[in-house]
DNA sequence: ATTTTATTGAAAAGTTTTTTCAACAAGGAT
DNA sequence: ATCCTTGTTGAAAAAACTTTTCAATAAAAT
């Protein structure tokens, strides 16, 4: 699998693309761009969604091969979410975490990667898997929505 | 959320059921009765030809019914498969998470929680946010397939 | 600039989930 | 034990989600 540190992910992918023989595709560079910038596992709606305002042709075909292209370069995960499914995160983003509000959707990140270690390690004694990839976020209220007390609105993940 | 340990729950999951004002039928007893047993996570059409075996007229609507209310009531968790996705496996004992295999879908829960109070508990003080939940998915190669050296994306177990 | 061939988008085909609704059965009342 | 009430079921249909097909397009090599 890849092990490029994050921060260089954003230059190297198209490489991955060229050593498998696949182009560098306006659409390609739209949906990874997305998944640069997303902060919580994508759907493929929401992607194309998010894609149409700058690329208003664009297929939610197109969206779907493009994520399983990269899914199957390991350049993305797909993982569960409670809301549906179905979410795609890049493979990078696993190093950094994030707090997300419920409620304005704010989110900020944390390092976790030391707490992670511990249990990872433990995890593998225990169930013999060698673990490559994870995925964590954290859900609440941030400071300002604890003040505010606003009424909430917005998906569970 | 519940707080049984896992081996009551073969006894206490009617009861809640009851207390939510729910029946017990025979499709809903069918249905945790597979889930009791199974040793992966399950789509509603694995659980349905399984059911069909006893349980001839079983319609997967009334699977997807089950489901959905086991896992409202907090009985069933809902998680990614690499095949696919929308696998149900049991709750159980403490809010567990789960070790996804990237080759055949396997996935095997794992105890998080004391790791993660730490944690959070840091987090919550470095941000200022109120945690109130979170997502925590391992990914890896399950022990089978590291034997096998199977190529990707076998399905089942 | 031209050629080759991977990629795109639209429509259609396939799947998976949810909704609708009449018939049914679980569980409390009698 | 039998009778009601009302939550549940199963079938069909609707809706949503994914994948396939194929002519037109555009990326990359020449």
């Amino acid at each position: 699998m890849v092990e490029q540190p994050a921060t260089d992910w954003k230059w190297n992918w198209e490489q991955y693309l060229s050593k498998a023989g696949c182009r560098i595709t306006t659409p390609r560079r739209t949906v990874m761009g997305i998944l640069q910038n997303a902060i919580t596992p994508m759907t493929p709606q929401e992607i194309l969604a998010q894609a149409r305002a700058t690329h208003t042709r664009l297929g939610l075909v197109t969206v779907y091969r493009a994520l399983q292209l990269f899914e199957s370069l390991g350049l993305v995960y797909r993982v569960h979410r409670s809301d549906g499914c179905r979410g795609y995160i890049l493979t990078s983003t696993e190093h950094s975490h994030y707090v997300i509000c419920y409620r304005c959707g704010r989110a900020i990140e944390f390092i976790g990667q030391d707490d992670l270690e511990a249990l990872i390690a433990r995890v593998e004694q225990q169930t013999c898997f060698r673990i490559e990839g994870h995925l964590l976020q954290l859900f609440g209220v941030c400071p300002a929505c604890q003040a505010e007390n606003t009424p909430l609105e917005s998906e569970e993940v």
